[in-house]
DNA sequence: TTTTATTATATAAATAATTATATATAAAAA
DNA sequence: TTTTTATATATAATTATTTATATAATAAAA
């Protein structure tokens, strides 16, 4: 999935993986994330497969820049994947939800200090996601201009998403760790 | 981390990589699920490690099974990781979100067709959250008898999760709907 | 002045996960 | 009676992902 997502960001502009990498963690990465070398491997598969085209950009005193440019074929490729529904729900792993499961043996206050800890980084998350996020947006906007107002919106129902899913989190923690002071 | 949703599960009791797969399926694999091909991998790989113990099962005109038991070794393994807290969040993968993220130019008709689509999807898995989990539930705690009460509030709380993600997920698709019906 | 951060790309090695198959038997359903 | 479902394990091949490392230059900060 990661190669439609650098098509996806290609299709607004040609780009380095560097700067890839960059957007991708300030955007698509709060859903799908990946690491700097997953990149710059997924890149080099999309130009042999003949979905983006590369070429070397000299710079003053840095390396050069390989500028990544999305082909006629990978935008085809990509309406075509964006026209597929999603079919089945995401798998996800939730790493607390695994370790709650089997924590029965735990001392209640060693659990109780878990899930605060947890709650505070919900917390930060959930600020970014009213704060920066939004601002971000705001930004790709002006640089890309008018007829992104679809776009735009789009971008802001993932950024609700974020906000929305962090906020039950924390109603959920603070559920959960009411039960454990009570229960345990 | 697959290693220690075996471990978990083979500290209540020993059991066969099969009926494993069964459990999680009904169980973690809510927040943590695997290919039964993994499952055997690592299973044997829990074994090499000293993790597990396992010996074959012979049964009448079946192929045998393989029991595996969890060693001092695992258990402390387990209780280690049990202990430790989870310092940052979990980076989910949402094929949804990122199709929505670069849907601008499709029809405002295709768009909705695929959220009514996944909505069906999620108000199925509510259902099952609020009904066959609970079932799966008590249905452990009988067999597991007394003890266990404290597991029991945390699988509740895991699947109140499930419960609460999806119901989350519901309004943020009526939101995303109605927001594509008005402004697109 | 030494360290750290930023700009940039690339690859090797390891681990994790998925898909596809192979082997066997038996019961139940179509 | 043929197919499907369930019981059971195992491995090969592929793909996806992470971790670590190498290279190279500049600017800013400690």
């Amino acid at each position: 999935m990661l190669k439609y997502a650098l098509l996806g960001l290609l299709d607004y502009e040609s780009n380095t993986g560097y700067e890839l990498k960059h957007t991708m963690d300030q955007s698509t990465g709060h859903f799908w994330h990946a690491k700097q070398s997953q990149i710059y491997t997924t890149l080099k598969k999309l130009e042999q497969d003949g979905l983006a085209n590369s070429h070397p950009e000299p710079q003053e005193r840095r390396p050069d820049r390989r500028v990544y440019t999305i082909t006629e074929s990978g935008q085809k490729a990509l309406q075509q994947w964006l026209l597929q529904p999603v079919t089945k729900l995401d798998t996800t792993k939730q790493l607390l939800l695994l370790k709650l499961f089997f924590s029965g043996k735990l001392a209640k206050e060693t659990l109780l200090t878990q899930l605060r800890l947890l709650r505070n980084l919900h917390e930060q998350q959930v600020e970014l996601y009213k704060t920066q996020t939004p601002d971000f947006i705001d930004e790709k906007i002006k640089a890309f201009q008018p007829e992104l107002k679809k776009d735009a919106c789009l971008w802001e129902a993932t950024r609700r998403f974020g906000e929305s899913y962090e906020t039950m989190y924390i109603s959920w923690l603070d559920e959960t760790i009411s039960m454990i002071e009570t229960e345990f």
